[in-house]
Formats: structure tokens, C-alpha cells, sequence
DNA sequence: TTGTAGGCGTTATCAT
DNA sequence: ATGATAACGCCTACAA
């Protein structure tokens, strides 16, 4: 019973493996019903189920997705990952998760590793790195995937053309800069991501221009970078309060900064929403759990995972340097006030 | 460039595939310098790499692990999945993220796929359901695995004997419930997860089993289920206080809860710890900064990840029945107050 | 309707 | 030190 072959199951049931082949692959190859039936019994005595391996041998691509996360913990990218691997599996495929640690080798290291398996397409989760060294190498590969027809979608920034399914980052930096400037903030703070990554950047951007557009001078002790944690926005803020300079707005590049930062202004007394008014992006979960529930920008996660698996079983039909760009909107709950 | 193979290589290198084969398995078979160089750079040129499901064919298991969980967006599973696949891939596996949504079925389906793509093992990552049906499919599944040597390894209790790497459930259900009653708690309410998961009645039983040496009176009343998520927990903290029966201490079954829990007393005028205390376990990074900051039992799961893929491995020697049982401990922050 | 045989990309076993 | 060849498990023309 140890390894059960198509061989086996063709001998119990007496006929030939391309018989047995043909049945279990469920085929419309004409079959006479009782030969059906006498191999379906034999593969169900034997618990036989086809490798993969060998099917792949004779196909171009295997049933997989493959994943790129920063952090899996991160519920920015779990939600992602959710997304992915249900409607992954609705369609058949199964997802390989890989946790990058927001290392570009590593991120390399598997690209190289999803193309031995042969994978039907890969998902970039997390923005790109701006570094002219990273985006060389991943031109490489997206070079090496089109040759062969690996599809590549990106959920957010890479710095480089490719088929993206995303939200305007720009735009709902803007967003939430917006909201607080159009309920009367006119110091407000940002606590960014990394200044390397492109997702951090073009939010900053957006904030950038909406203060612009309204007149305000930006001040650069009022922008602060980390690392889109929790912990990372706590030590962020620490740091935005250290510099003195007064605010009464603040917006954050994702929902663990802002959650972080609301720690950290609590511990130094300061009340939300009444001293300081604080949003963000994201929409995870426990934004809604927080204490205030906090004013953040809806993310569409969920919807983002489960389109880029549609993209690449081919089920959306996405050109080569198209894009899928989801809307945005600010959900309001009370973290922000009108002055 | 389409589609390298070995053979490509050979001719460019003008040697035999077995030539190149030895060379790039880095077999230590002889080769003399000179042709492992022509190989190598025949093999760099072309961008080749081996194709993995035709190494497959050859051996027992692909190094794959599949890891089993309930939701994948869930910070419990998130942080397990991160030592997992962190661990995998510095061991040179691959993971597979299977999202099973509390479904048994599901659950059912992703075995068999598994099986077809020869993993190597896999990990159960969520608490089994306490039905004959469920137990009996799996029971089924572990006989078939047994016999082909595919390993695999629990996190959580599934009712039937397996190898796991785990916590004492009963246990840490106990820690939490005596660290109130050792500070003057005699009413204590317990939140639950579903009342057909291991899990949930471990923690369940290990509460009880403290009452009831104390000499305190078990009360139906008091103890209520949810889901495990924040929304449960939510929900379930005011069925709880629809009951109308007072209790100063609450347990709840893991950090999601409490912090829904604790957003369900806030929003009923309740204060966390001077009218309420609330004790959960988990150590779920956000349980630091919720508000107040979680009084909750440390839960190791980043390292009962990694350890999973170490005993899949074969790094970690644990016999069939044997378990690996981490310790768990109350990480004291501000959700509890001595009466 | 069913069976036979060749090939998918590798590795391992023989030869040379 | 290198090369030819037979598996590995499956699919698919092509035959019967």
C-alpha cells in the first residue's frame, strides 16, 4: 500500500493504465460504464490519487500560486494571504506563503525557488524596495517569467511596470490627509513606513500634496519613518512628540503605526481624538477594536488577494501593463475630530 | 529560452546530461574542474534550473510542508505560519498555506491534495473538532500517512493520538483562572471558542477545574462561547452581561475575545481592571497595546512553528506518540486589579 | 472501447 | 572522468 501507482490500480481492476488514466482524469474520453466502474472501485480500494509530479511533467505549469509577504503576521498581509489561498483553492490551486522578512535576497532566493516548481504565477504583496539594485534583479526575473508565461501581479508599488491589482497609494494618502484638513487640521503629522519602500513614499506623497494644495508648509520634524508595526509607530510617535513641535492632526501610513502611535500618546496623557486627531490606512480588523475605534482608510485586502489569483488563473484578463485599481473610502469612526 | 532543460545544457556544454546532472546536484562524484566549469557557465547562460517535479519523480517526498489552518488572517495563525515558513525555508522547504475556514470538509480536501503533491508533512496548526465523523476521517488519513512515512505533527489537541508540539491547554486554562482567584476574584466568567474544538474545552476544563478547587461554585451562567474572533468575543461579552449576574473577573479563551470583550465592557460603561478583570491567553503582539494592555498567558507560537517543521525535518526526534510540550506563563500587564 | 508505446526532465546504474 | 540507458508515474497519440 506504500506507494500506489496507476500500474496498481490497472492491475486490480484489470485493464490497461491508459484506461485507468483516462478514467480518473476524468477525460470525456468514451468509456464503457462498466470499465468505469470497476476502475473507480480498484482506485478507491488501493486509495489511489494521481502524482502530481508526474502529471507535471508533461504540463507547462504546475497548479500554484506563489506568495510574497513581508511577515505573514502582519494582519496587513494575512488578510492578503486569506483572500489568496480561498480562492486559490477554489480554483484548484494551492498557495505557497513566503515570508520574505522584508529582506530583498530572500525575496530573490524565491523567486528562483517558485520557478523550479514551476508555478502557474506569483503574487507581490508588499511594495517594492527602491533601490536600483532590487529593481534590476526583479526585472531580470520578470524578464526570464514572460519568456515562459509566468504570470506576476503586484498588489502594491514596485517601482517598475507590471500588472498590478491595487489602490492608488498616492490618492489615499491624499484621502486622509484631506479629512482632517477639511475638519480644520492644519498641523498635521505623518508617521510613513520605511523611506525605501515605495508604498511608504507615495503615501507620504499624497499627504505631501494635499497639504501643498491647501496652502500649508510642510515641516519636515512633523514626518516621521518606521517599520509599519506596531511597535515600529509607538517608537515613531515617541519620537514625532520628542521634536516639540505642536499638532493636532496626525496620519499614519498604515492601521499597526497608528494603533502604536494611539498607544504612545496615550502614555504620554495626550487623549485621542480631544488633543490629537489620528487616522490611517488599512482597515484591519482590530482597527475597529481599538481604543478610540479608529478613522482609517478602507483597504480592500481580501478583494485584492482573491482578484490577483483570478489574474492569474486567467480568469480577469489583465493586459500586460494594465492595472486593476480598487477604490478607496474613509471609514469613520472616532479617532478624528473637528476642531 | 522557454523551457531549459538539462539536456539544453549538456549540448551547450558539450557533454552528457549525466555530466551535467552530477554537476549540478553537487553530487561528489569526480568531475574534473574543467568540465564542471564549461557546465556551470552553460547552465548560468541558459538561466537554468532544475525542473523539481522531475527530481520528484525520483524520490519519496517533495520538500514541502502543508500547514493546516483555520484562518490565516488570525494573528494566532499568522505568527505560527511565520515559524513555519521562516523555518521551512531556511531548511530548504517550501510551505503550503491551507486556509481551511473552520471547515471540516475543507480540512478533508486539502489532506488528499497534499497527498497528491508528496509533502513531506504535515502541520495541524488549528484544534480538531470533537465529532466521530471528523475524528474517524482523520483517524483514516494518519493510517494512510503512517504507512507511506509522510509525517505529521499537532499544535493543538485533535482528540486522537499524534505526535505534538503543543502547550498543556488544561493547563494554561488553569494559570489564568487561579491568577485571579490568588487576587481575591471569586466571580469569574469565562468567554469560550466553540464548544466543539479541542482546544476551547481544554482551556474551558482547566477554569473549571480551579473553581472547583477553590471551593467556588460553578455557574452556567458565567461562562459563554464565541468563535475565538474579536466580533465573538464582542458578542459574547454582552450575552454575558445579558445574563445579568455579576462577576469582577473575566477569562477569556485567547486574546481576540478579550479585546472584544473589553471593547463590549468599554462600550457599556464598564472600566478594565477597576469594574472588570480581564485575563485571556495569547500574547498576540496587539494584546501589548490595547487598552488597558492585556493581562494574558505567554503562548509560544512562533516557536511552535519552527519546532513543527524541525520534528517534519527529522531535526527534532519525536516518537510517534511522544509530544513536545512548551511552557507557557502570565505576561502581567494592567487588564487585572487585586481586589 | 481499449491497449501499446513514447516522452516529459531527472537521477542512478551500468559501461566505457 | 564521462557517457548511455533505464527507471520514476503519468498522459496521449496511435493502433487495434
Amino acid at each position: 500500500m506504500e506507494r500506489v501507482s496507476i500500474e496498481d490500480v490497472a492491475k486490480l481492476a484489470g485493464v490497461s493504465i491508459s484506461t485507468v488514466s483516462r478514467v480518473i482524469s476524468k477525460s470525456d474520453y468514451p468509456i464503457s460504464e462498466k470499465t468505469r466502474r470497476k476502475v473507480l472501485k480498484a482506485a478507491e480500494e488501493l486509495h489511489y490519487l494521481p502524482n502530481i509530479a508526474a502529471q507535471q511533467l508533461k504540463k507547462e505549469f504546475n497548479n500554484i500560486i506563489g506568495l510574497m509577504v513581508r511577515d505573514i503576521s502582519d494582519p496587513y498581509f494575512g488578510e492578503i494571504a486569506k483572500g489568496v489561498t480561498e480562492r486559490a483553492s477554489e480554483l484548484g490551486y494551492l498557495s505557497f506563503v513566503c515570508n520574505t522578512g522584508r529582506s530583498p535576497e530572500r525575496e530573490v532566493e524565491y523567486h528562483e525557488i517558485l520557478w523550479q516548481y514551476r508555478v502557474k504565477g506569483i503574487i507581490l504583496a508588499g511594495g517594492g524596495f527602491d533601490t536600483e539594485e532590487y529593481k534590476a534583479e526583479l526585472m531580470e526575473q520578470l524578464e526570464r517569467y514572460k519568456n515562459c508565461g509566468l504570470k506576476i501581479v503586484a498588489l502594491a508599488p514596485q517601482g517598475i511596470e507590471l500588472p498590478y491589482v491595487t489602490i492608488d497609494n498616492i490618492n489615499v494618502g491624499s484621502m486622509i490627509t484631506q479629512y482632517l484638513v477639511d475638519r480644520g487640521h492644519c498641523r498635521i503629522a505623518f508617521i510613513s513606513g520605511p523611506d525605501n519602500v515605495f508604498t511608504a513614499k507615495e503615501r507620504l506623497n499624497g499627504y505631501q500634496d494635499v497639504l501643498i494644495k491647501n496652502g500649508i508648509t510642510l515641516n519636515e520634524a512633523l514626518v516621521v519613518n518606521s517599520d509599519f508595526s506596531w511597535k515600529g509607530g509607538y517608537d515613531a510617535c515617541l519620537e514625532l512628540l520628542s521634536h516639540g513641535i505642536q499638532f493636532t492632526g496626525l496620519c499614519c501610513a498604515n492601521d499597526n503605526i497608528a494603533i502604536g502611535a494611539m498607544h504612545a500618546l496615550r502614555e504620554k496623557g495626550l487623549k485621542v481624538p480631544e488633543d490629537i486627531s489620528v487616522i490611517s490606512i488599512g482597515d484591519i480588523t482590530q482597527s475597529k477594536y481599538s481604543d478610540p475605534p479608529l478613522t482609517t482608510a478602507f483597504f480592500p485586502r481580501y478583494e485584492l488577494g482573491k482578484k490577483s489569483v483570478d489574474v492569474i488563473a486567467g480568469l480577469s484578463d489583465l493586459a500586460e501593463h494594465a492595472s486593476i485599481v480598487f477604490r478607496s473610502k474613509i471609514i469613520e469612526r472616532e479617532s478624528v475630530r473637528e476642531l
